[in-house]
RNA sequence: GCCGGGGUGUGGUAGAGGUAUCCCUUGGGACUGUGGAUCCCAAGACCUGGGUUCGAAUCCCAGCUCCGGCCCCA
């Protein structure tokens, strides 16, 4: 009985990981760069932690088990509730902001689909103790640099839950209705949204009317329901301290978020090409006040997180093989072999080296030097150790000569160099 | 949870009632100090379980799973 992978779960080989590898260097590697330091959470939490955040309902859709003490735990279906708790846990003293980035594996039990996986990977960032224009304006441009840097064609929507609750709430919607009618908005369902409202007995024209329109004549509109707003003149910062950034975006106050903590601006990416079908979204992000909910202060923070499958999904990597050697001795006679051992480890304290484990003749080891798309051989018999050298062949050329180890381990150093000048890595 | 389309060696395929074709792959051998060749040998598959039939990869049912979509999307 042969053993099959897990349902909506993925095995790597070798050429993806390296995709991947590539791709999270990357990540790490720009958050780094804008001074966010990686933190890291379990696998698996308390399941509560997630239902505080989200609701009993996403039990169904979590890995949830028990364990000997009869504690509910699940698998992480996503890590910003994770992150959140170890700030409340670990940080609460770090002086603020506290900027962290973290990538990890998450969990949701759901039917998959095209870029939509039960074990998935999130990249994502937090600012935490601000939720200033000045910090969702820096995440939305680091969120904004990652697109940019790894060169996908893309589309940023941002939004305004506060905004929008600022005027549901003067037109007389009640905090308890609020989640509802912010789901709708959220969702796009115009005529379930309009019905609602009717049946509360609340004007809703003008909102609808904010809702559909785009860019600057959402502010406009804005402006004119809601004269002196607080959320207003946020956005308005943000908006100019995105363009300081230089950050293009698509002004949507129809984005929205059906809970409750989010209090600020939400974005959301989507690809632009045709790649992921119906899931185009590659990173969501927000301002939102959960710490409190966990039993910490109420500090705000706003963050992002990419869903690192589908960037990988649309990002382009150039066929990039790293450069490798294969020792090849000639005979498998003990002078050749321990004189190929030694030179094997002399070439691996610089170069993805590979070294016969077959006992192959020398024929057989080129032909899968060759199978394996080495760039070089280094070919070790009996007329090279007696002068003291070795022969480095060229895989690709034919070409080959006798030269000393040291004059060796120059020339391939040369080579890497280039490669990795050429394409920025020998992975 | 729902809808549509698929599952034949590692991968790609032929096969439309008589236990499987070809390519590729892998291991061994020939050759033994120069590789993508050639030749020989070997290994390897009908998603699973029922049903119909003398006989099923093929027809029927159920399940699993993959691909795409709906719902959902923290």
């Amino acid at each position: 009985m042969r053993i099959e992978r897990v349902k909506g779960t993925r095995d790597f080989l070798p050429v993806e990981m390296r995709k991947r590898r590539v791709i999270e260097a990357k990540l790490r590697e720009i958050a780094e760069r804008w001074s966010y330091a990686e933190i890291s959470t379990p696998t698996f939490e308390l399941a509560e932690l997630f239902t505080i955040r989200s609701g009993e309902a996403i039990l169904d859709e979590m890995y949830g088990f028990r364990d000997r003490s009869g504690r509910h735990l699940a698998l992480r279906p996503e890590l910003t509730a994770p992150v959140i708790r170890l700030y409340v846990n670990e940080l609460k003293m770090a002086p603020k902001p506290i900027k962290v980035y973290y990538f990890g594996n998450c969990f949701r039990y759901e039917e998959p689909q095209r870029a939509r996986y039960r074990e998935f990977w999130q990249f994502g960032a937090e600012i935490i103790g601000s939720d200033r224009p000045e910090a969702e304006a820096e995440i939305i441009a680091l969120a904004y640099t990652i697109i940019e840097e790894l060169g996908i064609d893309a589309e940023l929507h941002l939004g305004h839950v506060g905004l929008i609750r600022e005027i549901l709430r003067d037109a007389g919607v009640s905090d308890a209705m609020m989640g509802r009618v912010m789901r709708l908005i959220d969702k796009g369902a115009r005529d379930e949204l309009m019905e609602l409202m009717q049946s509360m007995g609340i004007e809703c024209d003008a909102l609808m009317h904010i809702i559909d329109l785009r860019g600057g004549a959402a502010i406009e509109e804005a402006r004119h329901i809601t004269a002196h707003s607080e959320s207003l003149e946020h956005l308005e910062q943000l908006q100019q301290l995105l363009d300081y950034y230089g950050v293009g975006y698509d002004l949507n106050l129809g984005i929205a978020r059906g809970l409750d903590y989010y209090t600020g601006m939400v974005f959301e990416i989507y690809e632009s090409g045709d790649r992921l079908g119906a899931q185009r979204q590659i990173c969501g992000g927000g301002t939102y006040r959960l710490a409190a909910l966990f039993g910490g202060d109420d500090a705000p923070s706003t963050g992002f997180a990419f869903g690192f499958d589908r960037l990988a999904e649309v990002y382009h990597m150039e066929e990039n093989e790293p450069v490798r050697v294969v020792v090849v001795p000639v005979k498998n006679e003990p002078e050749v072999l321990q004189a190929a051992i030694r030179i094997t480890s002399r070439l691996r304290a610089h170069f993805n080296t590979y070294l016969d484990v077959m006992h192959r003749s020398l024929s057989e080891q080129l032909a899968y030097a060759n199978a394996i798309h080495a760039s070089y051989a280094v070919i070790v018999g009996k007329r090279e150790l007696a002068e003291g050298k070795v022969t480095l062949r060229d895989l690709e050329t034919g070409e080959q000569h006798k030269i000393t180890m040291d004059e060796c381990i120059a020339q391939l150093k040369d080579v890497v160099v280039n490669a990795v000048v050429k394409r920025g890595t020998n992975i």
